[in-house]
DNA sequence: TATGTTCCTGGGAGCGCTCCCATGAGAGCG
DNA sequence: CGCTCTCATGGGAGCGCTCCCAGGAACATA
């Protein structure tokens, strides 16, 4: 029986020492060519791999980072707006050579068993946590825990923490002034749900844009959506009877369903009624007319809050910042600012 | 300075023995009660947790396994057929009081450097594998590496895996044999890729169907998708100068697709093309017409998946196996056998 | 020849845990 | 009273790695 493989026995194979071995797996310098392609080609031959668990035990650092997105896993796959952040996430690890990995709750049940494992040290290095609700109690369990963390989106809580957000409220409000500039006058929203906080500040930016417009805010015409397709659908059917002329619907995937509802009411946007969403992750051809969005850079505030995790393990910030991007207007059809291409 | 929280210092502060406070953290029997209180006391005053990796390192068991899709990261979101994969297997593994951890790929370059860090020995005890190709290397890699696996899918090589499935070849003959059954003569499909089993099966069972409904299948009405909805509308449009009466569009998301494309070029569903799809996730309310689809049990899938790997982890069972889920064709309107319900 | 200096190498110590064995206390029984 | 059996407990050994220091070899410099 031949001992199982680990540095000592790749070194006995090769002739030399379980530190000469290790230098060369970690491609340390100081080793002689020559041991060096003894230990390589020994390596090559058995297959050998260093053991995860006894490397992040010595070194205390695991090369992994969590993503933690506690929320319904069914909901998560419905909203492109997750692939593109975790498409950011990635690129950023993989170029730092980290290997991220996913942590998902199914429900509210799980989160305190699947939190308990994620803070355990000797897992991941730090997290990424997102789709965060008002005072989340995760963020309170990883201050706790001393784990490193950043969060994508905004934290209000007593404590300041790492975070990486777009500008929600800047956002919405130019949202508002611009279907204000276009002539509309009864203005709703389709909010998104009131305890998160991009909801707080979507609907705080769009309140302030319309009163910045000189307009008076119809209350009648706000309604809160799930983030859901559907929800958008109901909440626009909701309030077609109060005639809005105009709504900024703050997603991409509600204002899918609203213009369903639009349509299927046999109104037409953005004639009867037009339409700015958020997010700007549809691809214009999918929906007709093709959405006016107010667009956010998911992608690089994925990538960078993976870079300012990397900074917080590796200590080079203490004091935590947060980090805003800043959205872009983009006019297509549905709010009605140019002619429409196509029926 | 006080010593680091370990077993060792938790044990002093509760004056018993490591030993002890071990068996207290993993719930083993024959410790007397005012040992585990004491015990219990300190860890809750102290925040200890045990650290992962040497826990891992001793007893060679991470309780982690992964979940490895060798798919680009940006389509993996717009599909639901993965959202409730990942669902069955999050709720086996949440079951088995195992932490399931997402390894995704962005793309081929990504995938040898991920897959290298995925089979080292400590990182995981096993993982899953899905949407992989005819061939897949990563499927060799787990192989070689001796890294317990069970395929998501069929798997064709030279070794038999473990591997859980849905019928394809089975749901695709019984769309070709409704559709036919219904009186339709020209029966086209836009299938999957080529390059993954599940379009090979779902190819192969249309044709099957086709032929034992007595009916000479038009190869010029095949087209090849990808699974994206562009995909189907693109393959859609394409295939109707050939004039078909009826589609088998092998996935919901394509069919999605499809149906746009009958709409938009001025024709009907079902009365002009009849659509049977497969897969069943999409709520039957989303579309126009209500899609008749083949529906298959990707949460039962996953669920199945994760507890077969679970007994390979232990070693309960050795002989690779193939399970096969069956399928189940759900008939709505848009395979022209009911009525219309509405327009 | 004595003294640095640089490069390479080996091995001790220790990370925090689990596994296993030894030991002692107490109970039960003839 | 002596024996066995069970339960509770402690501690040695070891998982496979990294970190660090000691020391040898080779070479340059005084």
């Amino acid at each position: 029986m031949t001992s199982r493989l680990n540095l000592e026995e790749i070194g006995r194979r090769a002739g030399v020492s379980r530190s000469t071995v290790s230098r060369v797996v970690n491609g340390e310098p100081n080793v002689s060519p020559e041991a060096k392609a003894r230990v390589e080609a020994v390596i090559e031959a058995t297959g050998y791999r260093p053991h995860a668990a006894a490397r992040s035990l010595a070194s205390n650092r695991t090369g992994v980072v969590g993503l933690v997105i506690p929320s319904a896993v069914e909901t998560l796959f419905d909203d492109p707006y997750f692939g593109r952040l975790i498409l950011g996430i990635s690129r950023a690890t993989n170029l730092a050579g980290t290997t991220l990995s996913l942590f998902l709750f199914r429900e509210a049940a799980d989160e305190a068993a699947i939190l308990s494992r994620v803070v355990n040290p000797g897992l991941v290095d730090g997290v990424i946590v997102t789709a965060t609700q008002m005072g989340d109690p995760v963020i309170d369990g990883l201050l706790e825990a001393g784990m490193p963390f950043v969060v994508v989106g905004r934290h209000e809580g007593r404590r300041p923490v790492f975070s990486v957000d777009a500008d929600n409220r800047g956002g919405a409000r130019a949202a508002a002034l611009h279907l204000a500039g276009l002539g509309r006058r009864r203005i709703g929203m389709i909010t998104p749900p009131s305890n998160s906080t991009a909801g707080v500040d979507r609907r705080a930016g769009f309140l302030e844009g319309v009163a910045d417009a000189g307009l008076v805010l119809d209350h009648g015409l706000l309604r809160e959506g799930d983030w859901s397709e559907e929800s958008g659908r109901s909440a626009m059917t909701d309030l077609l009877p109060s005639r809005p002329d105009a709504l900024f619907v703050a997603s991409d995937r509600m204002a899918v369903g609203a213009l369903r509802a639009i349509r299927e009411a046999g109104l037409r946007c953005p004639d009867d009624i037009a339409i700015v969403s958020f997010d700007g992750l549809i691809p214009p051809s999918q929906t007709v007319p093709q959405l006016t969005s107010v667009t956010q850079p998911v992608t690089e505030v994925g990538a960078r809050a993976a870079e300012l995790l990397r900074s917080v393990i590796h200590a080079d910030v203490t004091t935590p910042q947060q980090i805003v991007f800043p959205t872009e207007l983009i006019v297509r059809e549905s709010c009605g600012a140019v002619p429409e291409l196509s029926a």
